[in-house]
DNA sequence: TCCTGTTTAGGAATGATTACTATGTAGCAA
DNA sequence: TTGCTACATAGTAATCATTCCTAAACAGGA
């Protein structure tokens, strides 16, 4: 993507939020990725820029920009959340081993009939797939299950 | 399922897993189930008939169950897990206002096309479908994006 | 029955996330 | 341009699910 600051704040403004140094190299730190990174990684990356910059705006941050639509938090489990600004369609193959998420865009997912067998009055609106597995790095070290 | 106590006595012999009165009792609640409850839910429910029960031995149970291959758990955001001992494939849809867990077994989505597009030494293990929505009673409460 | 490695209970520790709050500032309007 | 106000930020403290640690109990095999 590469969206520059100025990008960003347009963004923003077309969303109604405020736009602030932070919030922007926040933003700008996620979007400009595919890795999907944590809130402590987006820490990381932008605080050298901003030295006084809190972990907690991080999170405020992420919310906010959650609600907007702009962002969306990616589970691998239920340890730490990653986020994801990439907004187009898309699914995810996670490693198992060194937890890394790759995207996955294949427009066969993306129209999946409805599943069956479903309380009528449950209103789907969104799905995801998630392929997990070893990358290339992480292969040897796959444990099989103990028992069974 | 509604498997015995016999019958999981068996079973964990057959996986070559010790058999306690407390294991025994956290995996038939857990089999006997299909809300993929959490820790602490399968605690309360198994805590009456054992009251010396300590939370730390359902968490310690779960992850002998789940190297076994028994049990599994499903991730629905990063705040707490959900475990499932349900080993037929399947998937789930998830309710996004009170967090409810439905099972899905449509054949057609266990034998989805592996994607494209990925690193050749990527090993995919398994993959699974996460509907998201609103169930009938949450429907209403379903609250809109901000901006954009 | 005895032995040994596993399991349990309980308490303490960890670590990600949230809550609280005083200060700062973006955006708007006069 | 200036001032106002609601929202954003930083720092600290609190929360809470999960893990760690350890002594005592016990399951399963010899
Ligand atoms: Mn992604
Ligand atoms: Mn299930
Ligand atoms: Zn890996
Ligand atoms: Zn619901």
């Amino acid at each position: 993507m590469n969206l520059s600051l100025d990008d960003i704040r347009q963004k923003f403004r077309d969303c109604g939020l405020k736009s602030t140094p932070q919030r922007a190299s926040i933003y700008q730190a996620l979007v400009n990725s595919t890795a999907h990174p944590t809130a402590e990684d987006l820490f990381a990356q932008v605080s050298p820029t901003y030295p006084m910059l809190s972990l907690n705006t991080v999170y405020y941050t992420l919310t906010v920009l959650g609600s907007a639509g702009l962002v969306q938090e990616v589970n691998i489990g239920h340890d730490r959340a990653r986020y994801d600004a990439n907004l187009s369609p898309h699914h995810h193959v996670i490693c198992q081993g060194c937890q890394d998420i790759i995207d996955v865009m294949d427009s066969r997912l993306d129209s999946l009939a409805p599943p069956t067998g479903l309380p009528k009055d449950f209103d789907i609106t969104s799905y995801q797939v998630a392929f997990r597995g070893y990358c290339g790095s992480c292969r040897q070290s796959q444990s099989p299950n103990k028992g069974c």
